[in-house]
RNA sequence: AGAGAGAUGGCUGAGCGGUUGAAAGCGGCGGUCUUGAAAACCGUUGUGGCCUCACGGUCACCGGGGGUUCGAAUCCCUCUCUCUCUGCCA
């Protein structure tokens, strides 16, 4: 969430940031005017409080030399009603304030590209060159059938459309590049961690995602929780309400998870195979940094989002997002799109996001920082997320740009030691 | 799932409903002593909101949320979590 302050110092700058973003500023108008009010509510029922806590310690004093306090009790018992009554109503102002809080996205970093639609997202890089068959490429799921390595019909006998079942060599493969990953972030610097994939609210509404995009999860009515859309919700929250140490930073993560997303308004679109299905596999790549360095640690894992692709030998591309088109939680962001030779068109497998303080604000993850004067001043940590990768879009392009003229996929030589086998 | 015990400041751990924002110890920071360090001694040491240019003032916070009361860390209800015992289970 932003902050309440902000809001209420440069509330121009943020709406003319959020117009930026194709957001409306009724929103932040009406938080503006409710915390005008908020404000002038808490000096009545502060003051009123003062004048109780004085009067009690009077009373206490009356009581302690035997004196008779009922005057003065029944006086406070008017202040105390006084109170409660102000009291109640700052509570629903403090409500209604969050609430509309919630559903304010973050704001665009200076250096974003301004764009009105995903059409204006910039195309920064592009890796490596179009490779040129010699022959007709078949799409991944026809590779997958006619090798017997995915079998989409029966993953949606099982659990419905939008859902995988991998097979032998296919699931082998699968696994081997989930490892790749890994071992390969790990050696960047991220710990791992193996995290729950089910959650409480609390921990989606402290990574945002809930309540503004409740409609896209699987959600577990009877025990209150939520199956992760990605691991960025899980290692986010491993520090919620805690205070890092300034010499820990930056603390990296990285952590492979299924994900699930109801992907709720998208029906009819990319059905095909993988390109959107409702339970896919992820290394998520999370880190808590101070502000200073949160946009150079951005460009780091940029290039380790990137590693991977590299290894791997694929065709890709970087996109920096343009203003209308960065996620909510996010303030700059850019996605790694593979080249999909049988769909003939960019795959988005990767997306790095700086979150700044947007989720920490709400999750009050902080650090201790250091002043000059040997002080120490409690900061709000920035967070960023990136895949590193997700694997569903990934294996698309990785069969399709390996398959033969026979119609077998020879195995990228990084992932021979972790599949034992070199062609499917 | 059933029975019981518990949750207090960075940690350990006190706390008859009224000078308790919270004893004590440890740790941390500053200082004295020392060639330096240790020990010892002295001092200091939570977070957030609001007002103030500032000094400072004030409010809130003892797992979360309600309640009783003039007044709650302390009493009541409720939720969550942890531990012990029983049951079930990968």
């Amino acid at each position: 969430m932003l902050d309440i302050k902000t809001i209420r110092e440069n509330p121009e700058i943020i709406k003319e940031k959020l117009i930026q973003r194709n957001e409306n500023t009724e929103t932040i108008e009406k938080i503006y005017e409710l915390d005008k009010r908020r404000l002038e509510l808490i000096h009545k029922t502060e003051t009123l409080k003062e004048e109780r806590n004085k009067v009690t310690d009077e009373i206490a004093v009356m009581k302690r030399n035997k004196e008779d306090a009922t005057e003065r009790i029944a006086e406070m018992k008017k202040v105390s009603d006084n109170i409660k009554s102000l009291d109640e109503e700052l509570k629903k102002y403090d409500g209604d304030i969050d609430l509309l809080l919630k559903y304010v996205p973050n704001i665009p970093h200076d250096s974003v590209p301004f764009g009105k639609s995903e059409k204006d997202n910039v195309e920064i890089k592009v890796s490596g060159e179009k490779k040129g068959f010699d022959f007709k490429v078949k799409d991944h799921v026809q590779l997958g059938k006619d090798l017997d390595i995915l079998d989409f019909e029966r993953g949606a006998k099982i659990s419905g459309s939008g859902f995988a079942l991998y097979k032998g060599k296919g699931a082998g493969l699968e696994r081997a590049l989930i490892n790749f990953m890994l071992d390969e972030q790990g050696k960047n610097g991220y710990r791992e961690v193996l995290t729950p994939v089910l959650v409480t609210r609390e921990s989606m509404e402290a990574a945002e995602k809930v309540p503004k995009f409740e409609e896209d999860m699987y959600y577990m009515e009877k025990d209150n929780m939520f199956a992760i859309p990605t691991a960025e919700v899980s290692i986010l929250n491993i520090h919620r309400n805690e205070i890092l140490k300034q010499e820990d930073l930056p603390v990296k993560y990285c952590g492979f998870t299924n994900c699930f997303r109801r992907e709720a308004g998208s029906y009819g679109k990319d059905t095909k195979g993988f390109l959107r299905v409702h339970q896919f596999n992820k290394v998520e790549l999370i880190n808590f940094c101070s502000p200073e360095e949160s946009y150079s640690e951005m460009e780091k894992m940029l290039s380790h989002a990137c590693g991977i692709l590299d290894k791997l030998g694929l065709h890709y591309r970087i996109i920096e997002l343009c203003t209308a088109d960065i996620g909510f939680a996010a303030s700059k962001c850019y996605d790694i799109e593979v080249w999909s030779y049988a769909e003939d068109k960019w795959l988005e497998t990767s997306s790095v996001s700086n979150c700044t303080d947007f989720q920490s604000r709400r999750a009050m993850v902080r650090y201790k920082k250091q002043l000059e004067n040997n002080k120490t001043k409690t900061e709000f940590v920035h967070i960023l997320n990136g895949s590193g990768l997700a694997t569903s879009r990934l294996m698309v392009a990785l069969l399709e740009s390996n398959q033969t003229k026979e119609g077998n996929i020879n195995v990228p030589d990084v992932l021979r030691r972790y599949t034992g086998f070199d062609i499917i």
